[in-house]
DNA sequence: AATTATACTGTATATATATTCAGTAATATT
DNA sequence: AATATTACTGAATATATATACAGTATAATT
């Protein structure tokens, strides 16, 4: 896939906007319209070069017949699977992650940003087992009872969430596993997030 | 929604498949030459009808100017959510189906037919809690350690499955519950499917 | 019985549109 | 130093396309 131009970006940014809000490709002239070009030609080099580049197909003649290839082609959102694992905070940087997967917007209930891959049973009789994949939303607005993903200093854990003053239980969904006590000012302790659903891939 | 006629359905869907085929909207010519018409007017007459029932919204003067409406948008593939409480088998019929929701093929590793409901704590120690949706594969073959649909007379249930001969065992994971003991050829006595994945919504 | 909607054919035409040609200019590559 | 690529303006034009108008015919609705 050859790389694009500034120019030539911005031109098939332009087309897929075009058909978003249309539901039908531009014109050249749409094109220079929504670009800011005063000769028709400008839009058309442009299309020659993406069609060079295979991120577009051109059916000569047909007006508008503007097709975006697989390539250029919006790809299905993919959300990032992060490993329990990794010590310190889950971020999205790239060495954290696993994979991606597809994603749906409406899979569950509310927006979620990344799936946490579940290690050990700490949260067995929370149905969560090992390997599981826990959809976690990015906050640190969390209630009693939430199943929070929890950090403190590079230990990063899942726990149900409890709190009264400036104390913070973090309680395992297993008995073998003990309660953790902290107080809310400690340092090196967060709340990355909390669970909003769960995939198991059996 | 105005109920559309028989040539109008097939104006509408020819709009479709030209879209998806060539990534733009027809000409009045095009679907003339598609659904053999042979007056530019016949395809103005019901792409007008089609506007006016609001199937499509036409941008007068602009060439392939055809925008599919969120109505007659094909709506993104969904599955089916039973719930296990229905007696009987988990039948597609309308009357069993809680509901549908969005499907991405690759979800899961292995295809599946529709989603289960579940009722109760017997698979628990399963990971597997009350109102989890199930993703069942329809088949009768399974495997010792499989989670399988099983259903004897109008009782469904989800189990651990495991045979030795004509015996079969359905375990329950949850101390709670009994293992049912059963011979493969009693009447009434049916694999469903078995379990390929899991979701659940907070 | 009169009107409206459906379902076309056939002709005509203004204009929307793709596309070519002739330039200019800056930058990158050989 | 010569050539190619990028990035345009500006003008011209063949043709692709929407769309109006004039009909014909059948079925459905009022």
């Amino acid at each position: 896939m050859k790389e694009l131009t500034i120019q030539q970006k911005k031109v098939l940014q332009c087309i897929k906007f075009y058909i978003k809000k249309t539901g039908f490709p531009p014109t050249r002239a749409d094109i220079c319209r929504e670009l800011g070009f005063k000769s028709p030609n400008a839009a058309e080099s442009h299309l020659r070069a993406l069609e060079k580049k295979s991120y577009i197909t051109i059916e000569n003649g047909a007006s508008r017949g503007i097709n975006l290839t697989n390539n250029s082609a919006e790809k299905s959102q993919t959300i990032p699977v992060i490993g329990l694992v990794a010590a310190g905070s889950p971020t999205l940087a790239d060495e954290n992650i696993e994979k991606h997967i597809p994603y749906q917007e409406s899979l569950f209930l509310s927006e979620f940003d990344y799936f946490l891959r579940v290690k050990g049973l700490s949260m067995k009789d929370a149905g969560i087992m090992e390997d599981d994949l826990v959809a976690i939303k990015k906050t640190t607005e969390v209630r009693n009872g939430d199943i929070v993903v929890a950090r403190i200093g590079d230990e990063v854990t899942l726990k149900y969430f409890q709190t009264l003053g400036n104390q913070v239980k973090l309680i395992p969904a297993n008995d073998d596993f003990e309660e953790i006590d902290i107080n809310k000012e400690t340092e090196g302790f967060f709340i990355e997030g909390k669970s909003v659903g769960l995939i198991r891939e059996n």
